[in-house]
DNA sequence: GCGACAG
DNA sequence: ATCTTGTCGC
């Protein structure tokens, strides 16, 4: 991997297989424990792709559990990797550090829009992004990537274990609410899936996604 | 060999 | 993710 001041940048590859061998060193560095005291302030953030070719990386940082915008930061940056499933934060990685290296208030908790440990090496973008900033993070996606589970139900804040190969909950499909399609949570760093799936659902207003998520991508989309 | 596949 | 308007349903 690259070198920066003799330091390695561990979201550089120049290879998927360098990746995959990446991922692999850090997934053991993921802590799977709660965490203890209370959220005051909680981070969303998302990442679009512009339609020249560039990358809008967007985090917004709102109060908790009141959920009032507190700051918003964005980031432009050209794709160093291309997406390729399971590698998706050695794209979006590089311009979310960017923002989390500019905010004034640094959040106890962070949402991202991708998966945290439900993954094939256990080390989605959550988990990456959090291990790298050593703070909290969670996994929250439109989608399955990896895993097995069964359709909630059709009721607010009903959920389904999403388990691996060998059945351990690896994540929650989760119903934000009615009528729509469920959101896969995941623990990403230094939290329990308990409080994963805890947090999204205080962050749910009236819509599917949870509002730091929701936000962001709102931003980031223009 | 044949699907599946975060954004 | 992106190409894309109106329209049906809770």
């Amino acid at each position: 991997m690259r070198l920066k001041n003799g330091r390695p940048v561990w979201t550089d590859a120049k290879s998927a297989a360098e990746a995959v061998e990446i991922q692999r060193k850090l997934a053991d560095r993921v802590f799977q424990n709660p965490f203890a005291g209370e959220i005051e302030f909680v981070a969303g953030a998302d990442v679009h792709s512009t339609g020249g070719g560039k990358l809008r990386a967007v985090v917004s940082v709102l109060s908790f559990p009141s959920l009032e915008v507190v700051e918003d930061c964005f980031v432009e940056t050209s794709p160093r990797f291309p997406y390729v499933p399971g590698l998706l934060s050695f794209r979006e990685a590089p311009p979310l550090l960017e923002c989390f290296k500019k905010l004034k208030t640094w959040p106890q908790a962070a949402l991202f829009d991708g998966q945290g440990v439900a993954h094939p090496r256990r080390f989605g973008l959550a988990s990456h992004l959090g291990v790298l900033l050593d703070l909290p993070s969670i996994g929250c996606a439109k989608s399955r990537l990896f895993g097995a589970c069964a359709e909630p139900d059709d009721k607010k804040g009903a959920k389904a274990d999403i388990l691996d190969g060998e059945g351990r909950v690896i994540g929650a499909v989760l119903r934000t609410r009615e009528n729509v399609r469920p959101v896969y949570v995941s623990l990403g760093h230094k939290v329990s899936l308990g409080q994963a799936v805890a947090v999204v659902m205080a962050c749910v207003t009236r819509y599917r996604i949870p509002e730091p998520l929701r936000r962001a991508h709102g931003l980031a989309k223009g």
